[in-house]
DNA sequence: CCGAAATTTACCGTATACGGTATCCGATAA
DNA sequence: TTATCGGATACCGTATACGGTAAATTTCGG
């Protein structure tokens, strides 16, 4: 294998594609990861890709094995409700943020994500509406002006997306969430602050109570 | 330099060995970080290095010139805010997840915190106070239960170790934070979430407002 | 002297080489 | 047949080699 032009990215074009087959359940949960097989499959080096491992393992999307090397983590529900307890208190502190922030254009923005996600859930496409959901909170995100809740947040939204591509492969009622979302943005486009905080809290909360639930259910068939 | 006996995790060694001086200033803000330089202080070759860097950049503990290579993150009042900001929901989640799951011997080492925050107080010893603060929110943290909140407060009081060395050089007031610290403790070990969410946050709130000020104020004055 | 072109240097990212250890497997003895 | 030992294999982490590019520096025409 020769390179000879230059593309210095090449441990982040790793993690991110690995990343992506972890969250896709392309990689499955519990299965080995191996150095080799995977440099050969993404046509580079074994180093970029050890590289990309040590963050995934940090992250938590990998975990060693007794053995020799690395698996994609197991969906845990009790890894998931801390994530989930987390994003409540992320999701809160941003709206509130965002609510004291927000300006005209990002109330066009705003209802354009709304609108969007109401389509796209009529539609029926799961992993459009995981994206339709996750775009809506990444703008809020940044609304927040606060670029460490932004990082902080998209690094476990990366988990929350394993999760629910895991458990909503044909598709809950995820119709109700854009009622919540709706709520949470008026509140932001009012600039209401406590209450943008805790609409979002509460949404949250929901999300994770139905999520948990449909994921210890499918776990328990699996088993 | 060859190195016979393998110990596997020189990456860890590096990442820590550097981000502690990054935390104490013996690497200051701004300063230039070489590999080669790096691997050979630390007695390893510079692939280690290279991958504790990665991660330290990915952390915000370093930046990209523009030039070639990194630098060491200056210290920014902006950022400051934002990290507290986080701190503040993060330990108020926190706080409110022990008050749920206090035991009887964690009382006993809580109280021993505090008791040992006051002492080193009157002492003096800024690194020491520093130490101390750390200690006790890491109790809270680790007495809630979920993992994430530890590691992802943890990774954020290095930060803030670092932003407190740089302002507490002659030792601020920080006598009265104890008082606070007691508070949230006794309202965790009464099992009351809600107010030792609130004393949290509230904590943080304070905190924060102190070390910005101060930070602010020696910025300027370094101008 | 001064500025532009050319060359050298510094330093990075990636690829490959190397050495070590845990697992696997087949042969031999109980 | 089964348990144990020895060798082969798989796979990892670290070291080194390599190639490229931006900055620094020198050289040379004005």
């Amino acid at each position: 294998m020769q390179r000879l032009t230059v593309q210095p990215q090449l441990v982040d074009r790793a993690y991110g594609a690995i990343l992506d087959e972890i969250c896709t359940g392309r990689l499955a949960p519990g299965q080995r990861v191996v150095q080799d097989e995977l440099a050969e499959r993404l046509a580079v080096s074994r180093q970029p890709v050890l590289q990309a491992l040590l963050l995934l393992k940090r992250q938590g999307f990998l975990h060693e094995t007794g053995r020799r090397g690395l698996m994609v983590a197991p969906i845990e529900p009790v890894f998931t409700a801390h994530l989930y307890e987390l994003r409540r208190a992320l999701d809160g502190v941003a709206a509130h943020g965002a609510a004291l922030r927000h300006t005209a254009s990002s109330a066009t923005a705003g209802r354009a994500l709304i609108e969007r996600g109401r389509r796209v859930v009529s539609s029926g496409d799961t992993a459009a509406m995981i994206a339709a959901d996750i775009a809506f909170h990444r703008f809020i995100y940044e609304l927040s002006g606060n670029k460490l809740i932004a990082e902080t947040a998209t690094l476990h939204w990366h988990h929350i997306r394993r999760v629910m591509g895991q458990v909503l492969r044909e598709a809950g009622r995820l119709g109700t969430i854009w009622d919540e979302h709706e709520g949470i943005l008026d509140a932001v486009l009012r600039g209401n602050a406590d209450e943008a905080e805790a609409r979002s809290r509460h949404h949250a909360e929901r999300a994770a109570q139905a999520l948990i639930a449909e994921l210890t259910l499918s776990l328990e068939q699996a088993v």
